[in-house]
DNA sequence: ATGTTACCCGAACGATCGTTCGCCGAATTG
DNA sequence: CAATTCGGCGAACGATCGTTCGGGTAACAT
């Protein structure tokens, strides 16, 4: 059971559908909120039956637990090989910041429920969403740290040589902020590409907005704009990411529910 | 009729239970969504009957509008009464910072239902709460367009002149998100006052994580200080913000619906 | 051509939603 | 004290919600 999930066209077409309906989901759920979303919009948006969610989701709870944990790993293992190899701790936090924001960008209504639906779930499904959300976070909490303390060491600052932790988690949380508050008015016809954004904000946050910065300047961007134009992370890069390197590290926790979900016996 | 208004005790008792009313339907919308939020809870939370709502609002979506509405409307009065005076723009941009953090956190509820719920409201209503929101943006951006501007000129930066609105429009957007993430993750207990926070933010803004800012040592907050522990600025302070400058500049729109409201007749 | 499987959906159920009607006790007035 | 007004709510209505059941239909294997 290696690799025929792929050779039979069957399931191959299963999980095609199963994702145009996570995508129609994230479109309704972003613009109405998860209990304003009904099943009923949902089958008039994507042209299909009412009961056929039912066969993919065995609830509509299921269906928002399904897109927030997926689309954490999808961002988390994309993040991850792209900062594979970048050493300079500045330019990973370029790299983080135009990761998320050309998620954000291409992505939008995802990215909208990853951050407004985090209390709708129960407690222990919301649990292991806050599991991978803190993943991610440590991410970027790891390299502003980073960041922070060669600024504090380097003859230039006021340098004392310990940083504090609450500083290091408002700061990071003040990146995070910059980053997911672009869903609600990044519009590319009138404020740039994505790239542009992303060197706004890493200016912004390395620089500020007036200091004499080492890095204002930062001249070659041009190695960045390769991979730039990678493919595209999607939701759940179907059939290619399940081998990146995670695992089903949540176990099905409350799927033994009333729900039918007649498939993939 | 010029200040009857309060003379009469009935009327003052109205205007309090109102008010309590839409501090627990912010805490209900808060949690749940505006969708997610029924009325039937809501009386459960305030221990009041169900159609007691009725005669204060004339509908659940009049609750989220009057709720957005005077929250927008306390909030710029508010922070257009604490800038006057300070002429420092980077001085300006810290009281800007800390007044908006000292509402979110007094009113965390009111604060994240201003950023989830804008587009649960029709578009009329959506309209007149979208401009109520930019004035409040628009004071930010000015603060930030001059601090901009000022460093461009200045001797040590780069300094081209002209500024690019685009990246004005980025600059501001971004300050936002820093502070409207708060209402997420700020915990008095783990991460300092709201003071600490906004001399977070505001030394991220101004002089970013690493550079060399001749402001990155400001020395007198003390005088900011003084207005900080002002009494409070709640949702729509009762009886006295009336007369702060600003009028209904909304017309009833759609009040006119069949809803009943026995009242002030 | 025939039997089998997998997929999809119309129709209905019980629960719960926002809203309204009309009565009741308390407060105010003369 | 009697008359009157007003704020409050129990109970009910129609609409709509998430979910389920069972049959119909196209695609596959033999």
């Amino acid at each position: 059971m290696s690799a025929d999930s792929a050779a039979h066209p069957r399931q191959l077409r299963h999980q095609a559908q199963r994702l145009e309906i996570l995508k129609a989901a994230a479109d309704a759920i972003a613009e109405h909120g998860f209990h304003g979303m009904t099943m009923r919009g949902l089958a008039r948006a994507t042209a299909r039956g009412l009961a056929t969610f039912y066969d993919y989701f065995s609830s509509k709870e299921d269906l928002l637990f399904s897109l927030q944990t997926e689309a954490f790993e999808t961002m988390t293992s994309s993040v991850s090989a792209a900062l594979e190899g970048v050493d300079d701790q500045a330019e990973r936090l370029y790299v983080f910041v135009l990761n998320h924001l050309r998620y954000s960008a291409e992505h939008r209504s995802v990215m909208r429920v990853l951050v407004h639906e985090a209390s709708a779930l129960p407690a222990g499904r919301r649990k292991t969403v806050r599991l991978l959300k803190e993943g991610y976070f440590n991410i970027c909490r790891d390299i502003v740290s980073s960041i922070l303390a060669a600024g504090c060491n380097s003859p230039g600052a006021g340098g004392v040589g310990k940083l504090d932790s609450a500083e290091v988690e408002r700061l990071t949380y003040s990146v995070f902020g910059m980053l997911n508050w672009t869903y609600g008015w990044y519009d590319p016809r009138h404020h740039g590409s994505p790239q542009d954004v992303a060197r706004t904000i890493h200016t912004l946050a390395v620089c500020g907005l007036v200091a004499r910065c080492p890095q204002r300047f930062a001249e070659d961007r041009s190695q960045r704009h390769a991979d730039a134009i990678m493919p595209l992370p999607l939701l759940g890069n179907p059939g290619r990411s399940e081998a990146v390197s995670r695992k089903r590290l949540a176990p099905p926790e409350k799927n033994i529910s009333r729900g039918n979900l007649r498939k993939t016996s």
